[in-house]
DNA sequence: TTCTTTGATAGACAAAGACTATTAATTCTA
DNA sequence: TAGAATTAATAGTCTTTGTCTATCAAAGAA
């Protein structure tokens, strides 16, 4: 039964019998032959059937829904029984917005001296498709921006503000001001996030309203690569204060606070609206919890 | 999967191996293979073996914990897409305290005109046993006391007040009356409920700070009986005000009040707490939720 | 049209589940 | 304390379910 759950949770996934037949390990017929057998048991037809798939009968999706609820609670007892036997162990997978990514250590590292046998996987993800891989449960965890966007059946732990930074060299255009305007940075070129990501999205705005443009020279959906390329020298980026601090900037580069306005986006902690939650989750949640003051 | 959660939340209900397999129309082989089955899965026992049955391991007090969300969730998904084909139908099984047991029908008759084609169970249960059923999923709902033993993981509807009356002949003592104390009920004799139910401990408590005695001639866990002793007009009780009303009291038989004090006790509905409910669970919230201002 | 993609169907085989009968270990009882 | 009764585990058999490979039919794409 809760297999073939599970069968329908890929399908929703990879809208295809064969690959949702493959990310459950199963030949495409079995996966089919789960699907009828739901539909049987049901009564009613939960994927409409074309030559191909074409989504889900209202009675599917509805189905889905306790699907995901009831797979999900299947996962967290296990985890939740082996957790009572051999304390905290196996993977916690976590997706975070680029911006964040920098900040992921400052959780990692407390939870792992807490939780030795916990491994780690970490993705970086776009908001929308953290809220998407949590839906599915294929996340664990998401660390994004909250309250801006509407969040489904999920918990929040606030983290941390993120504020902006013109990043540049000393001797580049503005790299001698304390402080700069949005409206002064629209006049620069800039390498920034490419236009997928909140963070560029929300950036915009901001130039936007100050009367100007976001003029790019650079995008990429890799914060690596746009900090690389900001180290040169030769090249300025917006980014929020934490992960310039966090990545360190040596000379002649700075970090320049933007004001008016002094924009301001809360990051946080979102993980799965489950009560209780696996054991694993409650212990990210506290580790969360504890440091977000430091932040 | 789900089956074999269910054999042990029969196993928890029954503590016997033979009567739980027979609740489940398995055998008991199958239900004891079912178990290891459980157990293997977890890697940890989770019953207590001796040659009989002698509890779950702490280990198996948690996955029974998680058997009842999930296998109550699985039950509502059916429910709730077979609602969603063939609109409310099946079965609600409530279990109500005996002195709520005239006002039920308050709820079933607006509800039925609504939804023809739902059917009802009602069992008369003490308020201990209506939490054990509801946690044991082996009701929908219950109709009991609220706000005072401390209650599990349920929703709750307040749906009127308790107060109390005395219910005896006019040519009784205190039968002309129109009011009385508590100090003076406890000088009678009276019928009343048996001290497992909860409104006989309350009357009890009421009557010992009010410096008397509960002094019962007769003793019965059904209001019918205690009802028809009542109105041969050679017997009194105490009954809240509510069921007095609904069974109909003809001369000589009169319902005083009680006073000092007005004791008041809520009755409310108690459903258990699900994200979303059982449709037909949440059509009886909304029925409970559009009545109770009436009562 | 012809080829490709996609999901359903058929048939064989393995695994899981369930039943009956029996056994082993306690507990009750006389 | 011996014998009976109770209770759950085990053995063995049979049925059902699940899964695989191979193949087919329908619908797009070239």
């Amino acid at each position: 039964m809760i297999d073939k759950l599970e069968f329908l949770l890929a399908l929703a996934r990879e809208k295809h019998f064969g690959r949702a037949a493959e990310a459950c390990g199963v030949t495409q017929p079995t996966l089919s032959a789960g699907v009828k057998h739901l539909e049987e048991q049901m009564g009613v037809l939960l994927v409409k059937r074309g030559s191909r798939f074409q989504g889900f009968t209202p009675e599917g999706e509805r189905v889905l829904e306790w699907a995901r609820r009831i797979v999900g609670d299947s996962r967290a007892m296990r985890e939740d029984i082996s957790a009572l036997r051999h304390g905290l162990s196996g993977r916690l997978r976590i997706a975070a917005i680029p911006t964040a990514l920098a900040m992921v250590a400052a959780i990692t590292t407390p939870y792992r001296d807490r939780h030795p046998n916990v491994q780690f996987t970490v993705y970086s993800r776009t908001s929308l498709e953290i809220l998407d891989l949590l839906e599915n449960l294929e996340i664990d965890a998401g660390i994004t921006y909250i309250g801006n966007e509407p969040i489904g059946r999920v918990s929040i732990v606030p983290l941390y503000q993120e504020h902006y930074r013109l990043v540049t060299s000393a001797d580049a255009p503005l790299g001698d001001r304390d402080s700069v305007t949005w409206a002064e940075v629209s006049q620069v070129p800039l390498c920034l996030l490419t236009p997928d990501m909140q963070n560029r999205r929300i950036i915009n705005r901001l130039l936007k309203s100050a009367g100007g443009e976001s003029r790019p020279t650079l995008e990429s959906d890799s914060m690596i690569l746009l900090f690389s390329h900001v180290r040169t020298g030769r090249w300025a980026s917006v980014m929020p204060e934490k992960i310039a601090q966090t990545l360190g900037l040596s000379e002649p580069i700075r970090a320049i606070p933007i004001l008016q306005p002094d924009a301001v986006q809360t990051i946080g902690l979102v993980v799965p609206q489950r009560e209780p939650m696996t054991p694993t989750t409650a212990a990210l949640v506290a580790e969360a919890r504890r440091i977000a003051p430091s932040l």
